[in-house]
DNA sequence: TCAGTATAATACGGTACCGAAACGAACCAG
DNA sequence: CTGGTTCGTTTCGGTACCGTATTATACTGA
């Protein structure tokens, strides 16, 4: 069960990936675009605008706004659902899967270098 | 050890963790703000403008400019070096540790949803 | 005292976000 | 075909961020 973390553990290791996220991905993504693409690529399909907008508790135009600014990066795309036309379904990107696997990547790691910190320090 | 994560146990808990945050914190915090702010709370002090700018590898405006916004929340505070007056010293405030405890009380929470989930389901 | 260096803050033009409101397009019921 | 509803998008004024360049203040050493 390696999910049931200690104060400074949970801590430590938002301090880390954090860190390590904005030194190797920058500042081209706010905390609500962050938490919309990581909804996308882990929760099951379909996603939706209103969809989004009910599960982060923000209005439609934060979804359109996000998807504008990760569609222009290649991380999402939108497709016109044919069954109902006023629907707009998100879909995956190769490079959305990419930049995903690469935040996993950033917080494994770091992660790993707490436990040997903390398993030699405390 | 109970950070060796594995891919699965990293992503969920940042997906659950960053959809938790913005729904209970809000947007009102950047990736870089929150980096900063972490650092200041977690980072042995004294933190001073250049250090956290070396640190996160930006630029040293884009400490004062968070200090700005960190300080009129209240959950930084600003305090001239006595001994070199050139520099400033970046203090902690108790709304800024209550800010922190209350992220770490989501990551934990959001952790002890997925240990239950991923101990029966997977 | 007088350069030279170092610190943090500020100015600038540009971009993107925010919430609230209005909008057009698509469905649906009568 | 007409009025009401549900979509997602756009617009509006305002605010905050971005990187770069510049400023004011403070220390240092000759």
């Amino acid at each position: 069960m390696p999910l049931d973390l200690r104060p400074s553990e949970a801590l430590g290791l938002w301090h880390a990936a954090t860190l390590e996220h904005v030194r190797v991905i920058g500042p081209d993504l706010t905390i609500r675009q962050l938490a919309i693409l990581l909804h996308i690529y882990l929760a099951p399909p379909p996603h939706t605008v209103r969809g989004l907008a009910a599960m982060l508790g923000v209005t439609k135009p934060v979804i359109t706004r996000a998807l504008d600014t990760m569609g222009h990066m290649g991380l999402v795309r939108r497709v016109r659902d044919d069954r109902d036309r006023r629907n707009v379904i998100i879909k995956r990107t190769v490079d959305g899967a990419l930049f995903v696997e690469k935040l996993g990547d950033i917080i494994i790691a770091e992660g790993r270098k707490l436990a040997l910190a903390e398993g030699s320090g405390a």
